[in-house]
DNA sequence: AGCACGCCGACT
DNA sequence: GTCGGCGTGCTC
C-alpha cells in the first residue's frame, strides 16, 4: 500500500499537498525536503506530515468531493530533517497566524540554496538551426519572410545551440529589442492624452517572459525550437578552496636533502616544499602564490607525488570581512572590549540580577527592558547571554536592519569568539548559507541577526533578545507578513525560553503588555556614568519663516549650533526623514505636479542622477523643462530631502567634511560600513541622513543632533504616525552626548505643540504613552484592539472598491465578533499601475477574525491574487 | 508564483 | 483566418 506524505510547496497561498511515496523510496521524515511535481513544473517542498493511505476510498478529495489523482514524489533530498520540528512548527504557526500559505512561511525559514526547482529552457532544433543559418547567409536584415521578425530574432538569440532559460531569453529580447521588432509600427504613440502610461516593462521580467511565450510556442509548433525542463539549484553551495599538503614522499625527500633521484627541482619548488614542511595543516594555493609559489609550480610538484592538493570546505566569514574594529570606529571607543571589565551602575546591576534570575528558571517569560538611550542595554544583553551560554543553552539576538548588525555582531564576537553566527540581508547568499549550516550543525552558541534570523536553526534555545523592539523593520512588509518580535515571543513560548525586549521607546503594544502583567517591566532611567540626556531645543519654523523667508532649511539656531561644534572639533548629525533633492515638481501656471504614471504619488527629484523618481515603483524620468500637462516653462521644485540638506550644509560651511547616509547613498554593498567607519574615525564632521542615522550608533564625539522638519510623517494617514515621530525624535536625540561632552538636540518643526514632539523633547515616554493611548482608546486602534488590514487590487478603482465591498459584507455577515470598517480607497490609491481599496477588521477576538478570513480564502482561493492581508499591520500606507 | 487556456479586438 | 494582449483558474 503506497505511503502518503503531506508537503508544503513554495507556492503562495497553496495549502499542503498530498503525494505518494513510491515503494522504492524510503519514506521521508518530517522536515525533510522532497522534489515534487506541481502542475507542469518541479519544486522543492518540505515534508510536514507522514501518513498511511486509508484502507479504501479516496484519500484526498477536491472541493467538489471528486477524488484527486495523487502524484508521486520525484526524489527525497534528505535522510534526516532539514528543518527541525521546532522551526517547522514555528513556520506553520506563522502561516496560520498571518494568513499565508504554509509553503510561503517555510520558505522564510529556509537558507539560500536550500531549494531546487525546475526551469523551462528552450533550445534550438536542427531544423531551427538550418532556418537561422539561412537568415544569416541571405545577408538581408529583414530575415526569413515566413517568420515574424520577433520570432526570427528569438531564433537568432538561440542560434548558439545551448538551452536558454525563459527569463534570460526574455531579458535578452527586451535588451535586443526583439519584442519591439514584433510591434508592427515603430512610430511613437500619438501625443495628446496618453491613455496608457508607459509601464516600466523592463522592471517586470515576468511581463517580458509572458510576451515571448506565444512566440516560442509558435516556433515550437514549427519544430524550430524545443523545450527542456532543467533542474536549477546548487548541489554544492559550500565554498571550497584548494589546499596543498606535503606528501610522505615529499617529506622524505626534504629530510634526505637534495636527492640524486630528483635533480630537476628548481629553487621555487624547493621553496614550496620548505613552506609546506612548516605547515602540517597544508597551505591554500592562494597563500602559496602570494608567497611567490605560482600554481603551476605546485602542479609540477603534485605530478611528482611530492605534494597533494585537496579541496577543503571553508566557511565564509562575514564578521571578519566587515568588522569595524579592524579600524577603530563606532561603538568601539566606548563599549568594545570593556564589557567584561566595566562595573555596572547600581541600576544596571539591579536589572541584570533580575534578568539573570528570570533566565535561570528555564521557562517561558518575557521581560521588557525600558531603558533610556545610552543606559547600557547592550552591555546587559551580552552579560545575560554569557550566563545563558554558560548554562549550556543558546542565544538568539535580534537587531533591527543591517545598520547595527556589524557593530553588535563584532561586539558579540569579541565576547563569544567563533561560536557566533550572523544572519542579515546584506550578506551574500553564500555567506548566509554558510552561517545557516554552521548554526544547524550545532557549533554555534549565539546568533546575531535581523528579522529573518528569528528562524535560525538553533537548538537548546534559552534566551531570545529583541533589541530596539519597537523598530518597524521587524515587520516584513511582504508575504509572509510576520513581525519578528512577535514570532520571537512565540518561539520562546514553544521552546520554554526567556525573552528580553529592549527599547528606549517601547512599542505601545509591548508597554501595554508590560502594564497588564504579561511582560515583566524593568526600567533603566539613567545613562551610564550618569551622563545627562541631550538637552533638547525646539525651533518653531513658523517664526523662522516669518523672519527669514520661506526658503530657509537650517534655522539660525541650528546654523549657529553647527558652527560651534565645528569650531570645537565635535561632530554633528542632521536628520531629515525624506530622501532626494526636491519632493515634487510643481507648475506655477496650471498648478499640476509631476506624478508617477503608475502610482498616486509625486515624483522626487534626485539631483545626483538628474532624474525624477517614484519611491514606490522605481519609475524614473528626466526632470522636464516644461510642464507635462500645460507645457508652460514655469516649473518649480518644491519640498526638500536629504540631498538638498547636504548641499545646503556644504554651501553654508564651505570646506566642511560632510556625507549623506540614506538608502540612495549606501546602495552598494559595504558602503554603509565604510561610511559609518569614516564618521566614527572622525574623517567626517557632519553626517546628514534619514532615520538610518538614528539607529543605535554610538559616536562619542557627536554633541549636536539637528532635526529638520520633525513633522515629516505626522501628516500621514497612519494611526502610528505620532508613535513613529516620538520614537524617531527620541532615538535620534539619544545619539548626542554619548561621550564625555554633553549633547544637544535642535528640533525644527511647524507643530511645536504636538504631543509627540513635546514629549520627545522632554524624553518623557510615560507621558507620551498616556496621551497616545487616549487616542488609541478613542479610535479603537491597537493595542486596544487587534487590527487586520486587507487591500484589494484591481484594474480600475471602481472594481477594487466593489470587490472590497463584497468581501467586507461577507465578513460582516459571518460573525459579529469583530467590526469591519470600509471599504475605502487605500492611502496609496494607485500603486504600480493597480488601483487599491482597503478595509479593516477590528476586534479583540483574534481567533474569530482569523477564522472568518480563512473561510473567505478557502471559498474564494482566486482572491489570493488580488487581495493581501496584513495581520497586526505596522504601516498601513 | 508559474503556466496553460480561452476570449476578444485588431489586422492581414 | 491569425496574432497578440489579457483575464482566469489550477497546482496533490
Amino acid at each position: 500500500m503506497p505511503r502518503l506524505i503531506s508537503v508544503a510547496v513554495p507556492v503562495p497561498g497553496l495549502d499542503l499537498l498530498t503525494y505518494r511515496v513510491p515503494d522504492e523510496f524510503d519514506p521521508p521524515v518530517r522536515g525533510a525536503r522532497v522534489l515534487v511535481p506541481v502542475g507542469s513544473r518541479t519544486v522543492t517542498g518540505c515534508v510536514v506530515g507522514v501518513e498511511q493511505l486509508p484502507e479504501s476510498g479516496t484519500p484526498v478529495d477536491d472541493p467538489d468531493g471528486q477524488p484527486i489523482q495523487l502524484r508521486d514524489v520525484l526524489a527525497v533530498l534528505d535522510d534526516e530533517p532539514y528543518l527541525a520540528d521546532a522551526i517547522l512548527d514555528l513556520a506553520l504557526w506563522v502561516a496560520e497566524y498571518y494568513l499565508c500559505g504554509p509553503g510561503e512561511a517555510i520558505a522564510a525559514a529556509m537558507p539560500p540554496y536550500g531549494s531546487i526547482a525546475s526551469e523551462r529552457r528552450v533550445r534550438i532544433t536542427a531544423a531551427g538551426r538550418d532556418r537561422a543559418r539561412g537568415d544569416q547567409s541571405s545577408g538581408c536584415s529583414v530575415a526569413d519572410p515566413g517568420l515574424l521578425p520577433g520570432r526570427a530574432a528569438l531564433l537568432q538569440a538561440l542560434a548558439h545551440g545551448r538551452p536558454v532559460a525563459l527569463r534570460t531569453l526574455a531579458s535578452r529580447a527586451a535588451r535586443g529589442d526583439v519584442t519591439k521588432a514584433t510591434r508592427s509600427s515603430p512610430e511613437p504613440p500619438p501625443l495628446g492624452r496618453a491613455s496608457q502610461p508607459p509601464l516600466e516593462v523592463s522592471l517586470r521580467s515576468e511581463a517580458s517572459v509572458r510576451r515571448i511565450q506565444p512566440h516560442l510556442a509558435a516556433l515550437e509548433r514549427l519544430g524550430l525550437v524545443e523545450t527542456v525542463q532543467a533542474l536549477r539549484g546548487r548541489s554544492e553551495a559550500f565554498k571550497s578552496i584548494r589546499v596543498a599538503f606535503l606528501t610522505a614522499h615529499g617529506a622524505a625527500c626534504l629530510d634526505r636533502g637534495p636527492s640524486p633521484r630528483l635533480p630537476a627541482l628548481g629553487t621555487r619548488q624547493h621553496e614550496a616544499l620548505h613552506l609546506l614542511h612548516g605547515a602540517p595543516a597544508g597551505l591554500p594555493l592562494q597563500v602559496l602564490s602570494r608567497r611567490g609559489v605560482p600554481a603551476d609550480v605546485v602542479r609540477r610538484l603534485a605530478a611528482r607525488g611530492l605534494v597533494s592538493v585537496r579541496q577543503v570546505r571553508i566557511q565564509r566569514d562575514p564578521v571578519a570581512l566587515s568588522d569595524p574594529f579592524f579600524g577603530s570606529a563606532g561603538r568601539s571607543s566606548s563599549t568594545a572590549g570593556q564589557v567584561a571589565e566595566r562595573s555596572l551602575t547600581a541600576e544596571q546591576r539591579r536589572v541584570f540580577e533580575r534578568l539573570t534570575e528570570l533566565s535561570r528558571r528555564n521557562d517561558f517569560r518575557v521581560a521588557l527592558v525600558h531603558g533610556v538611550t545610552g543606559s547600557g542595554k547592550t552591555e546587559l544583553y551580552i552579560r545575560l547571554a554569557q550566563s545563558v551560554v554558560a548554562s549550556g543553552r543558546t542565544v538568539l539576538l535580534l537587531v533591527p536592519e543591517i545598520a547595527l548588525t556589524p557593530a553588535v555582531a563584532s561586539l558579540v564576537r569579541r565576547t563569544f569568539g567563533s561560536r557566533v553566527a550572523v544572519q542579515h540581508s546584506a550578506l551574500s547568499s553564500g555567506e548566509r548559507h554558510d552561517q545557516w549550516h554552521r548554526i544547524r550543525s550545532g557549533g554555534i552558541d549565539v546568533v546575531v541577526g535581523t528579522r529573518s534570523a528569528v528562524f535560525a536553526p538553533l537548538d537548546r534555545l534559552g534566551l531570545l533578545i529583541v533589541d530596539e523592539e519597537h523598530d518597524p523593520s521587524y515587520k516584513q512588509e511582504e508575504a509572509p507578513r510576520y513581525h519578528a518580535r512577535d514570532v520571537a515571543v512565540m518561539r520562546a513560548k514553544r521552546a520554554e525560553a526567556f525573552v528580553v525586549l529592549g527599547s528606549a521607546t517601547p512599542s505601545l503594544e509591548s508597554y501595554h503588555n508590560g502594564l497588564n502583567g504579561r511582560y515583566e517591566r524593568l526600567t533603566l532611567e539613567r545613562r551610564v556614568q550618569d551622563r545627562p540626556l541631550a538637552a533638547v531645543r525646539i525651533v518653531d519654523m513658523r517664526l523662522e519663516y516669518a523672519e527669514a523667508g520661506p526658503d530657509v532649511i537650517l534655522s539660525a539656531s541650528l546654523r549657529e549650533g553647527i558652527g560651534d561644534r565645528l569650531a570645537r572639533g565635535e561632530q554633528v548629525l542632521v536628520l531629515l526623514n525624506r530622501r532626494g533633492y526636491a519632493t515634487a515638481v510643481f507648475c506655477r501656471q496650471c498648478a499640476a505636479t509631476l506624478e508617477c504614471p503608475n502610482c498616486s504619488v509625486s515624483l522626487t527629484v534626485h539631483r545626483a542622477s538628474r532624474r525624477a523618481r517614484c519611491h514606490y515603483c522605481n519609475y524614473a524620468t528626466g526632470v522636464p523643462g516644461a510642464c507635462t500637462s500645460c507645457a508652460a516653462p514655469y516649473l518649480e521644485q518644491v519640498g526638500f530631502g536629504t540631498e538638498r540638506v547636504e548641499a545646503e550644509v556644504t554651501s553654508l560651511f564651505p570646506g566642511v567634511r560632510v556625507a549623506r547616509l540614506d538608502r540612495d547613498a549606501v546602495r552598494r554593498r559595504g558602503s554603509l560600513d565604510a561610511l559609518l567607519h569614516r564618521f566614527g574615525r572622525g574623517d567626517l564632521q557632519i553626517l546628514v541622513g534619514t532615520q538610518m542615522i538614528a539607529k543605535g550608533h554610538d559616536f562619542p564625539d557627536v554633541t549636536l543632533v539637528g532635526v529638520i522638519s520633525a513633522d515629516v510623517g505626522l501628516g500621514l494617514a497612519d494611526f502610528r504616525a505620532a508613535e513613529r515621530t516620538f520614537q524617531l525624535l527620541t532615538q535620534v536625540a539619544g545619539r548626542a552626548g554619548r561621550g564625555e561632552k554633553p549633547g544637544e538636540a535642535i528640533i525644527q518643526t511647524l507643530y511645536p505643540d504636538h504631543y509627540s514632539i513635546r514629549h520627545a523633547c522632554g524624553q518623557d515616554y510615560v507621558s507620551f504613552y498616556r496621551d497616545e493611548m487616549k487616542f488609541r482608546q478613542a479610535m479603537r486602534y491597537p493595542p486596544v484592539v487587534a487590527l487586520v488590514n486587507a487591500i484589494v487590487r484591481a484594474r480600475t478603482f471602481g472594481a477594487a472598491l466593489a470587490d472590497a465591498a463584497g468581501l467586507a459584507n461577507r465578513l460582516r455577515a459571518v460573525s459579529d465578533a469583530y467590526r469591519v470598517l470600509g471599504p475605502a480607497p487605500a492611502p496609496l490609491g494607485r500603486l504600480r499601475g493597480e488601483h487599491r481599496a482597503q478595509f479593516f477588521l477590528k476586534g479583540s477576538n483574534r481567533a474569530a477574525m482569523r477564522r472568518a478570513l480563512q473561510a473567505l480564502l478557502r471559498d474564494q482561493p482566486e482572491l489570493r491574487r488580488r487581495m493581501s492581508i496584513d495581520v497586526d499591520p505596522v504601516s498601513i500606507l
